[in-house]
DNA sequence: CGTGAGATTTCCT
DNA sequence: GGAAATCTCACGT
């Protein structure tokens, strides 16, 4: 099975170049009996754990958000509103605090499989197609996610991300935050210029590129 | 299509 | 005790 992930060095970038170069990259997970699933990254957002009161990481570490303060390259999974779970790709170097919300996916591979993890059967009702990773705990119940897959690294074979091909000619946007009720006004979501599997619209939307 | 309420549990104050 | 980096469904247009 094929299996490039990005090296450990790809995620100690600067957080927001870091976001742009996650855009149109696969994220790729397999499970124990073979299956796969992979999906193009095209939406994230931000969290600094210095000036970014919407951050967990923003009043230091806990035992929540303890992974956001490890290593860069490794799975933050948090579980809210009690019953969903996001996960966020760990950023920069070791005990800063920083990183990107995973907030949709454009499936790739698997789709059968995503629909059976998030609807209980495959379907073909184009709704709920739609609906299937187009925001950040949709993308994690597709892929199965959950408190056990905090702190995975994301160099090792389990869930990974890869260099996406076709990264090259999408352009990107930029615009505030989503579901939040501090650091409002920081443009700090970046995704992929009209791509369909984007969650929301979104506020103050800028060209990156 | 847009709006709004309810679900349900963990975490931190 | 209150808010939470959300989602779904019901209801009105």
């Amino acid at each position: 099975m094929m299996h490039n992930p990005l090296p450990r060095s790809f995620y100690k970038q600067d957080l927001h170049k870091l976001a742009r170069s996650l855009l149109g990259c696969l994220f790729v997970r397999v499970f124990e009996d073979g299956s796969r699933l992979s999906a193009r990254i095209v939406e994230v957002e931000a969290y600094a754990q210095k000036d970014d009161p919407s951050s967990h990481s923003f009043n230091g570490k806990t035992p929540r958000n303890e992974v956001m303060f490890g290593a860069p390259g490794h799975l933050y999974v948090y579980f809210t509103y009690g019953m969903h779970f996001c996960c966020n790709v760990v950023a920069g170097k070791i005990g800063t605090g920083d990183a990107l919300l995973i907030r949709a996916l454009e499936p790739v591979e698997g789709i059968e499989n995503m629909l059976v993890h998030r609807y209980g059967a495959i379907t073909f009702d184009q709704k709920k197609i739609s609906n299937l990773t187009n925001g950040p705990a949709k993308l994690c119940q597709a892929y199965k996610i959950d408190r056990s897959e905090n702190g995975i690294d994301l160099c090792g074979n389990k869930i990974w991300i890869e260099t996406g091909d076709e990264l090259k000619q999408n352009k990107i946007s930029c615009s505030t935050r989503i579901g939040i009720n501090q650091g409002k006004e920081l443009p700090w979501r970046y995704f992929i210029k009209e791509n369909n599997w984007v969650s929301k619209p979104g506020k103050g939307i800028k060209y990156v590129d």
